[in-house]
DNA sequence: AATGAATGAGAGTTCATTCAT
DNA sequence: TATGAATGAACTCTCATTCAT
């Protein structure tokens, strides 16, 4: 009960973390270009040259932002398609779990999406192998379905383009304050995804609560 | 007596092409922000000082190209649903004509979506509610189609969200060299459309051959 | 008579050699690190972003200074020995011509010696390649007079080292406004240069009037 | 009892000795300004704040090192010609003294003279005067030679400066794992420079086995 | 219609140094 | 004796833009 350290934080990532939630703020706000230095260091109250004890380059505040996003995000969709059996009830799973993600964490979502063309080619080649591995895995639960008889398709792979970028474009037009709640929105993008695949529309599912932190 | 002036266009508006065009290639690989003037110059083969000769300043190069595109758009699918009497015919004709806009003017589209967080405050205000407008259009079509019975759809606001967002995302990914035809892309996308909206599939009509430059 | 446009100088040139003036002024009195952009630009009486205009880089402005000065060292010290015919004579019109080229540039030696660790890979490598080969002709024409009997000494390398070190520094005390004239001095060298290589001191010759531009 | 102390250095002048080694390294290598703290705190490994506990600051390290360097090269000198009673003997035990050092110091040397600039001004002048009296007590040499009959030369101030530039400037190409042992050198030098002062050869002595470290 | 030259602001980054611990 | 964190000034260089010609 009466912990009052937190396990692991010490003083100074405070500051990491100050710097990063100011970067990803005004990248999603204004791009990555239209951001200087002196204005994250502005917003994260700290000094221009104070980032630099933590960050190498501007570019690296970038990169480590995308990478921890892929990185979740991964492992939310993977867990959530893991638990269900059939290829309707693993696409159901990961649309649900690919929107509910892209909501919560709207401002990655997006800066990991639209900046890539920022990134120097290394990094950049590095997060293209990522997105086109996370697409992959989408395409072959579309083509499992079609080959199992639940979906009827004429093209998995434009199927897997066109369901990615509906699902990640929550992401541009959610609002934590706005009418609909995460989970509905999801389960809304699970019934369209489906139905553009021809499924039944039994299988949707629900999504348990959300305690994810952030 | 023989015409001096060749038709239409005037030698000079020959420089203006040369920077416009220049300036969709790199605004689209690089974004607004990352492309200098100097680089525009040198792309359309001009001194930097000229491009002031047409255009008022950089903004203003982005903000007729994003005009120009949504005019072109406009018009184009105001034109394909005219021609059709049902929601869904509707619905089909202007996700055909938009995806197939949207391929031949892939960069344009992008600039276009991507760029209007790099706009002041005006022109971004007019921006927006353009799409705004756009989208509104969509959103009608699918209610029409409810109403009608031909679509079962539980949100069509979202509905349209998702449909612009898979269809103008063929921006992203289409390339004229690859193994699907511009109107294959567009048929398999009216199939999904339609199909997310619950119709029955039989509504696909043809899209007429495309004369569009570029 | 008449002519009042110099040929080949345009206008905007005169800024160039604002630059380098200030420059070679600058970096010879506090070294090229300790000199900033910003205070060649004061100097030069023009804005730091104008110096751009002119040189790519600061170290461009540099390099753009060494070769210059190599450029012209060789020529004259190289015309100088071709009007000579024995090695003594030879070395002794080297001599004369470095020790005075030193002393009308001084400011350019000194940086081109000193700033050689300044420059990156690339053009060091060239530089020092300079230097070696200007070094070489200086240790043949020892070597020369060793075999021709004029010269008695016992390692014509170290020599050669030792007399270009001397008569280099030149550059380092040399005062225009001091008790001893230019080809005093450069007398002195030969005679001390000659001295040492065991030659009879009768060869030292008479140095021309100087009509050097600067 | 026993004594705690280790013989002469703390433990902690260690640290101040790896500072002042990798200082020098790299003041020679790179140059004053081109070098930073971090640079030597990473080459010395400690950090670039402890650095401050043994140097007030980054001039402080240079001052000490062209310090030192002036007093070793004083007291070494002074002692080679102390055992000397004629001047050829004593300008040529001064040589050879100046040469071996400069061979063994070379860094020291080389950072002593090339960075005087990168001095403030009092500690500027202060070296400045110590270079000017060491001068000064090799043209008094010369002098007493001259009027000894021993050298005929017709400037001694400026037989001065050449002799110290080409000897000093051993430090500048001496390879101690090159074809010429440091002594040879010397004597080669001792040669060079009582021939360019018009003396009997032979006068030159022997150098005593070296024994420094370094 | 176009250009060479220039500008003032601001970019990302590094600097020597300080300080609480 | 040493350190992680931070600072304010300064660095080289690029930016969109202007202007006389």
């Amino acid at each position: 009960m009466a912990e009052t350290k937190t396990t692991g934080a010490r003083r100074g990532e405070a500051t990491r973390e100050a710097i990063e939630a100011a970067a990803v703020d005004l990248f999603a706000e204004r791009g990555y270009h239209a951001t200087s230095m002196r204005e994250i260091a502005s917003a994260a109250k700290v000094q221009p040259a104070a980032i630099y004890h933590w960050f190498d380059s501007k570019e690296k505040i970038l990169t480590r932002l995308q990478d921890d996003f892929m990185d979740r995000l991964e492992a939310a969709v993977e867990e959530a398609v893991a638990a269900e059996a059939t290829p309707p009830g693993q696409l159901a799973a990961a649309v649900r779990e690919h929107v509910v993600f892209h909501g919560l964490h709207a401002r990655e979502a997006f800066v990991t999406d639209s900046e890539i063309r920022a990134l120097s080619t290394r990094p950049r080649n590095r997060l293209i192998a990522r997105r086109d591995a996370y697409q992959t895995m989408f395409r072959q639960m579309i083509e499992a379905g079609v080959k199992s008889g639940d979906f009827t398709i004429s093209n998995p792979a434009v199927a897997s383009y066109a369901i990615l970028l509906e699902c990640t474009g929550v992401a541009l037009w959610y609002d934590p304050k706005g009418a609909l709640a995460l989970d509905e929105i999801a389960a809304i993008h699970v019934e369209l995804v489906l139905g553009s695949l021809g499924a039944a529309p039994k299988v949707a599912g629900r999504t348990g609560a959300r305690k994810e932190r952030r």
